[in-house]
DNA sequence: TCCGCAACTAACCGATTGGTAAGCCAACAC
DNA sequence: GTGTTGGCTTACCAATCGGTTAGTTGCGGA
């Protein structure tokens, strides 16, 4: 069995191969279909596969209809199996499932968000990187994964066992962490205005954050130039001659 | 049988008179605490204050829990009656007290929000009182009603049927032109910054709805200071001199 | 005094939920 | 060949869901 942090890793190289059959809503004739047991390459690869196609539809029907309105046999008709099968390759059941989406998002943040920013030290070019590319992250979702990674990590920490919400709950932490440091960086340095540190740091979160529910691909925007307005927007703010 | 359109109105007035019967947690003993049949008053007044109290009921916990997490026993049980009875009141079932919470919420923000606004003529004026006001609705639901009026409306459309999600939307998308007039306005007044007026748009509804999110009263700002400190934000960014 | 009606409750409905048990089947090792 | 194992299905479980039905209770009006 494949070990429990792997999971997560799984679900960074979708989307997977392909879909073996199509969500076929064939609900008079059950089981028409015989599938024969294609095992290609090795028996862990072939689990690796199957891993990565669960996490994958489990993140984009969590997504898309959110988790409670999203039953164990969704996720298994979407990829073709049964919901036992689902459970053979995911002993922890629903749970682990959510965990690990969750999770998955908060990975993402880190490694596209977090980690690029903590390399930079000019507070200013830190949270110009942090608007762009936290920006880049929910903006390509719909077209890249096929699926905002973020939402979930937004909408639905109440499904987490208490112990699994806690460790998000400091991941999240850890982000709020380095978004107030970085402003107190640009207060020392004389360049903050006169605001609450926390309003701030809390009011970028909103812009971005809300990006998810109204940003469209096909919009006339592109993601790069959406980037580039709310950075001017957080920094700048809207009017032309400085307010107050 | 109440109308409609009374049922949203007879919220207003919440929080209900008093709950009966403690949401106690028998178990064991079943019906044990026998009400007795008062009818304060005309029967008129009973349906009307029982209708109060299973729309306060309903909308703090969709709150609180989400719409599908909350089953209609919970809210039965919240005040003290069986879930026949809930339906005795709620003929339409769980499908029309959501509309009605959410309804409730686009009536507060109407009337605390958009009406006031549209009195005002000054662009730049109007848009203060809309953040002002709209600041305020999120930050003393947690006093004034027990919870945030908003908050289902944002987050729990997916729950309604079409045509009454085809309302909502279009009340939502009057709220966004008045928004994106006032900007267009300050626009007209070469007041506004080179930035695409969507973006601005969304970016403070974004701020102001994920205040629901982080704000705490009893942390170290008020809902006035908040209020205050999101227009600096907006109107004028964060950095010291105009960026770009 | 008896009727009618509002205001409930107990019990139940079919459907669906997350989750499990047991077994089938193909492929591999030997 | 035969046994084992991984991968999967059919069939099932108790619990809970939104919602209904039939009935009980008690007051107000006649």
């Amino acid at each position: 069995m494949a070990k429990q942090t792997s999971a997560i890793e799984a679900l960074l190289a979708i989307p997977p191969t392909s879909h073996r059959r199509k969500p076929v809503a064939n609900k008079t004739g059950k089981s028409t279909a015989k599938r024969p047991h294609t095992q290609a390459a090795t028996a862990n690869d072939n689990e690796v596969d199957r891993l990565r196609q669960i996490y994958y539809v489990a993140a984009r029907l969590f997504c898309e209809q959110g988790y409670d309105a999203t039953s164990m046999n969704d996720i298994a008709d979407a990829i073709g199996f049964t919901k036992a099968a689902v459970y053979h390759f995911i002993p922890g059941g629903k749970k682990e499932l959510l965990y690990a989406v969750i999770s998955y998002g908060m990975d993402t943040l880190e490694r596209e968000v977090l980690t690029p920013a903590r390399a930079i030290a000019d507070p200013e070019q830190r949270l110009r990187t942090i608007i762009n590319n936290h920006v880049h992250v929910i903006t390509r979702g719909s077209t890249a994964e096929g699926f905002n990674p973020v939402t979930v990590v937004v909408d639905e920490v109440a499904g987490l066992s208490p112990a699994h919400r806690r460790k998000i709950a400091q991941r999240k932490r850890d982000y709020v962490d380095l978004m107030r440091d970085t402003l107190l960086g640009l207060k020392a340095e004389g360049k903050l205005k006169d605001i609450d540190v926390t309003v701030i740091a809390f009011s970028i979160f909103g812009m971005m954050l809300w990006l998810a529910r109204w940003y469209r691909p096909d919009g006339h925007l592109t993601n790069a130039q959406v980037a580039e307005e709310i950075c001017k927007m957080a920094l700048g703010g809207l009017l032309q001659e400085p307010a107050l």
